[in-house]
DNA sequence: TGGACGCATCGACAAATGTCAATGCGTCCG
DNA sequence: CGGACGCATTGACATTTGTCGATGCGTCCA
């Protein structure tokens, strides 16, 4: 592993246009494969994928930290870490509201990411 | 981290069945997180992204080792590395065939994990 | 106004990861 | 046979990652 000496930008949704030609149609960008890479390696921990579904879900299809410690039995610094790694790749959002901060799966971006897999059944 | 002393199993096709309950409809299991995140894992470093772009967009669908550390880059070891991890993950297969090891994308890996990504386009 | 609460950041640390050079092991062919 | 070739494994190393306790910051409410 080299160079990542500053810290990667948040993967915005513009992204996902330029990261998601599919793997399996032709050769793959150097950049196309960084972003996917970005994508998957946010996706590659039991404990994120766990988040992600806790959230999608949940009723209102939100839910806040502290909604999610008890479940993925880690302590709250751990989580909001997490969070802050499938934000930054662009696979959920957060909301602050009030004293509590309401994440999301960000729309699209599974889908997107489904379609760079699996071009076929898009 | 923690655990994960003894090597992990590599992941079987019939696992799939187990690993892609979507993750956005419902709580998903211990396991189905766990053989998940091992397969997004797997994705998460762009040489393997183009590793595996690499072999789909070969004219037979297959490629060996010697065909792939140019494009990539990288030491023989290091792609030999990668390839390792990749059909421990149950996303390519190797198939020795005299002098040379031929790796393929695994036949509906990846349509199985985009079903998991998003089951609504399946 | 002052706690209590929810969350993020920091510092620390063990474990995992990506990479290479060196080496070992089969297979092919002169 | 014996060398050349393709690939895997090993050992080593720096970097990254996952986790926690401690701490800081903003918001709410009694």
């Amino acid at each position: 592993m080299v160079g990542m000496r500053t810290p990667l930008p948040v993967i915005q949704p513009d992204d996902l246009a330029a990261c998601c030609s599919p793997v399996t149609g032709g050769l793959v960008s150097d950049e196309a494969a960084q972003t996917l890479a970005r994508m998957f390696k946010a996706l590659g921990d039991p404990t994120r994928v766990k988040l992600l579904s806790l959230i999608a879900a949940s009723a209102d299809g939100e839910a806040c930290i502290c909604d999610m410690t008890e479940p993925v039995g880690l302590s709250q610094p751990t989580v909001s870490h997490h969070m802050k790694l499938l934000v930054d790749a662009g696979l959920a959002t957060r909301e602050q509201r009030g004293k509590w901060a309401y994440y999301r799966v960000a729309p699209d971006a599974l889908g997107s990411l489904a379609g760079a897999l699996a071009p076929a059944i898009r």
